[in-house]
RNA sequence: GCGGUCGUGGCGAAGCUGGUUAACGCAUCGGGUUGUGGUUCCGACAUUCGCGGGUUCGAGCCCCGUCGAUCGCCCCA
């Protein structure tokens, strides 16, 4: 039996949400504008080993991808996330040899992950991130916070923790590696799979479980914080207070590790605390990388950026109530009687239409009545009634929905009364629907 | 990848221990004497219960499989 659903993991986007859509990209156009950020977009698929370098232990890369072979025997992956693919431009055009660095790029990409879908998690999904590339200051860091949250925040969310950590440099992370090992060799084996799998591979990441969060050894483990350098530390205490002195209040979360192993001193991640976030609570997080830029053949450039996941953020905002589409109707229905009265009432909607009023009228020429509840339910503003008595005498009633009076125009007034009554009373209102008849 | 719940018209949602007309609400459409709606009244609207197979004289209700959603784990946006 054929399957004619969406695939598992995937969904249509139409309607109502489809605004919601066209709000949150329209806003991501505008911040970023603000904050001098460029778009880039990189192809949907990479080849693989742009996503998989050696030193990636991470399970979006490892478990997660689309992969697949183009016919000969390259192997190409559906990126799964936004950050490699973007350095991998980085790289492969010099932009590091730009006159103005940093560089500072957005994107809205989707991304594709093999995974049990749940709420807020997509095989497909959707992210607006942002990569600075090319400097390191602890001033980007908090700038690249910093406008996700304004972000967000413009957007209406209030009920968030900024979870904010340092990883150190590699000196510092090589050092707290080989004092976590030491810690947990005695007692690993009370720890669950994924932990003696992250024993190996990435220690860092044992204090990221959930299941042995209340294991002697784990409340016990080494700081992170303790096995920092000097210049780690203060690179870490410098974010904090850029932070905090701009009014960015920030709980530091000394389990914060990341998925990505690529990560390097600062990493954030921006939960959502509203009940109905299901189990997926980030709505976006991100870090620094010093090496990502050097493991895709570059020269040695530290990065920061961030991603967000779009449905993600959908689900924060419902889960606080907000609604960002507020329903526009129409400004004009033409309303006809018979069926000459309704070839006008076609003519004179694209007339109106040209003159950038949002007009539609009555495909069915269906009862007057039957006309009448479409002008309720598409809340037009105007209604223009046509019928036989005012064909003959070049007349129209005008209608005014809002406050029901209803009067009788020559024809060639229409404009200039549907400018009275569409665009004179909101002198005032700056956020008008933007008619360009001029 | 593991465990739980669920899948009935555009939407929400009944459906008793399997029995034959698949409630109800919203929305939509038509009408209440031919040119004024949002109220109200009347009427219409699922050859069909995610899909496939099985058990049975008979299944939306039972069994198996499959697809999907959802919750928790894992992971992440």
């Amino acid at each position: 039996m054929a399957n004619y659903q969406v695939p598992r993991g995937t969904q249509d986007v139409y309607g109502e949400d489809i605004k919601k859509w066209h709000k949150i990209e329209q806003l991501i156009r505008e911040i970023t504008t603000v904050y001098g950020y460029d778009e880039i977009r990189t192809p949907e698929f990479e080849h693989t080993e742009v996503f998989a370098r050696d030193n990636d232990s991470s399970d979006v890369v490892n478990k997660e991808m689309y992969t697949f072979s183009d016919r000969g025997d390259r192997s190409l992956t559906l990126k799964p996330e936004g950050t490699a693919g973007i350095i991998r431009a980085f790289v492969e055009h010099k932009l590091y040899a730009l006159p103005d660095m940093p560089l500072k790029y957005y994107y809205i990409s989707p991304a594709f992950r093999y995974e049990r879908p749940q709420k807020g998690r997509m095989r497909i999904h959707h992210q607006f991130g942002v990569e600075v590339m090319g400097e390191k200051s602890p001033y980007i860091d908090a700038e690249v916070i910093g406008l996700g949250l304004t972000f967000v925040r413009t957007l209406g969310l209030s009920n968030l923790k900024v979870l904010i950590n340092t990883l150190g440099d590699a000196e510092s992370r090589a050092n707290y590696r080989e004092k976590m090992k030491a810690h947990f060799k005695p007692h690993i084996h009370e720890f669950c799979g994924d932990c003696q799998r992250r024993y190996e591979q990435n220690p860092l990441r044992i204090l990221d479980c959930k299941v042995d969060q209340d294991k002697q050894a784990m409340v016990d483990a080494p700081k992170l914080y303790d096995s920092l350098n000097q210049e780690s530390k203060d690179y870490f205490d410098s974010v904090i207070k850029i932070l905090k002195d701009s009014g960015v209040e920030v709980e530091i979360s000394d389990r914060l590790v990341r998925g990505f192993d690529y990560y390097t001193h600062t990493v954030f991640e921006i939960v959502s605390e509203s009940e109905g976030m299901g189990s997926q609570s980030t709505i976006f997080g991100g870090g620094r990388y010093d090496n990502l830029v050097k493991d895709l053949g570059g020269p040695e450039l530290s990065g920061i950026g961030f991603g967000m996941g779009i449905e993600r953020l959908l689900v924060g905002l419902e889960a606080e109530g907000i609604n960002l589409v507020e329903e526009d109707g129409l400004d004009v229905y033409c309303v006809s009687l018979d069926e000459m009265a309704h070839d006008y009432a076609y003519h004179l909607t694209q007339v109106l239409r040209l003159n950038g009023y949002k007009t539609d009228y009555d495909i069915y020429q269906r009862s007057f009545k039957a006309q009448f509840k479409t002008v309720d339910r598409k809340k037009a503003k105007v209604a223009i009634l046509l019928g036989q008595d005012e064909l003959k005498n070049n007349q129209l009633i005008l209608k005014n929905q809002v406050t029901s009076e209803q009067i009788t125009i020559k024809e060639d007034e229409l404009m200039h009364q549907l400018d009275h009554w569409l665009n004179e009373d909101h002198v005032c209102d700056h956020d008008h629907g933007g008619h360009s008849h001029e």
